[in-house]
DNA sequence: CGGAGCCTTGATGTTAGTCAAGCCTAGTGG
DNA sequence: CCACTAGGCTTGACTAACATCAAGGCTCCG
């Protein structure tokens, strides 16, 4: 929580009162969902351990990963539309929420006008990441994908402090492939040939990013 | 304006606050950017009339088609997360757009809860808007993406009150196989093939849905 | 009326998907 | 603690879909 919102401006105090709002924490087992896609949208949640994944479904049953939540990211905003949660979140192992309930953290941002601004952001940024994703979808290969994909989960590994360099995806392959558009069959073997050229190393979930650089310029 | 604001709860009274905060109109010749990513993030916009599209660049010029804005749509929320656009928009016809300074727009936010529940559902219905078109793009086929393309434009057509059957796409086939993830070449085969099968009539950027359900079949 | 940009269509090439088989690993139960 | 099993991963051979290259026609604007 303070992950999601000491770095934007507000203040000890303001923190205090946000945390009033915190009803609880929830913790979710591996493969669980969260919220389905369908329900009534309530609160807002930050990832407090572990990771999760939404996924969308099509009608006709196909289902695509939209997107991946790491410890310290927020989690719930395809609900604000609509009151109904357009996605749903599902744990890739066990994990555990904070809840902010919305009707409260509403209030909070017509009181605190950094608490608003922090909204909005919050609500931006996503927007900004979901257009950027689409770029990567409709315009990169399966090898500039992969190679994004990495890129980003490094990245916003080293924001939240931990190594950019090392650590382990719990997505599966196959939700890889789902949320960078391709088959896992496909995401298997870019792995594979990134370890050939001794970009990255890997062993399973577990990977390390030999040479930054050169995933790059993929 | 009222078109984006009025169905959504705010009472006259309100809408005429909301107004006095339009400093002004503004009017952006075809091919011209009201825009550009990288511009400091002062205003939202809404289309008043005409249509944009919003176009997003990756490092080594490669540039895609984001978002596609009819008028009545509101546009450059991909400005708030970070106090400078990550997008430019660019008039697919001569255009006007209403300008809406977004620190005072902040304030009423904070005065009116319907116009911050407003704020709000907007930035919500962008957030799943292209959550859907990262499915697209990420799981449909040509055929199905074009489909699908075609209905969200005739859709959004009726919403506004216009022909859900019959409109003018401004894009050029290269925007929207660059919105769609494919060539120029393929959007054009598609609608062709679309024709003979009788399921609709186009004449270059006109387009009429002939059998709607065989459209939605696809 | 002329021309540039846009669109269509065909022939060919390439990438990633599909189908298939076997292996590895983590989690389970004896 | 070990063996077993199921799900996940890798790799190969083949295929399909879409991209690329190319040429010509249309249309809209000046």
């Amino acid at each position: 929580m303070r992950q999601l919102c000491m770095p934007h401006g507000l203040s000890c105090d303001e923190l205090a009162k946000l945390e009033t709002l915190i009803c609880s924490a929830r913790s979710v087992p591996r493969g669980e969902a969260l919220y389905r896609s369908g329900d009534r949208f309530d609160n807002i949640y930050a990832v407090r351990s572990g990771s999760m994944k939404t996924v969308m479904a099509h009608r006709g049953g196909r289902e695509q990963v939209t997107g991946l939540r790491l410890a310290g990211e927020a989690l719930g905003l395809d609900g604000i539309s609509n009151d109904v949660h357009a996605c749903s979140a599902v744990a890739l192992e066990d994990s555990t929420v904070c809840i902010v309930p919305y009707t409260a953290l509403k209030s909070l941002c017509r009181e605190i006008s950094s608490m608003q601004e922090r909204m909005h952001k919050l609500l931006g940024e996503q927007i900004v990441r979901e257009a950027a994703q689409m770029m990567v979808l409709g315009s990169l290969s399966a090898d500039e994908r992969v190679a994004a994909f990495l890129l980003d989960v490094s990245e916003r590994n080293a924001q939240r402090g931990y190594s950019s360099a090392e650590f382990n995806l719990r997505m599966t392959r196959e939700d890889m492939g789902s949320y960078l558009g391709m088959t896992l069959e496909t995401v298997s073997r870019t792995l594979s040939r990134f370890q050939k050229r001794g970009l990255i190393d890997t062993q399973g979930k577990h990977i390390r990013i030999v040479d930054l650089d050169g995933l790059r310029q993929v």
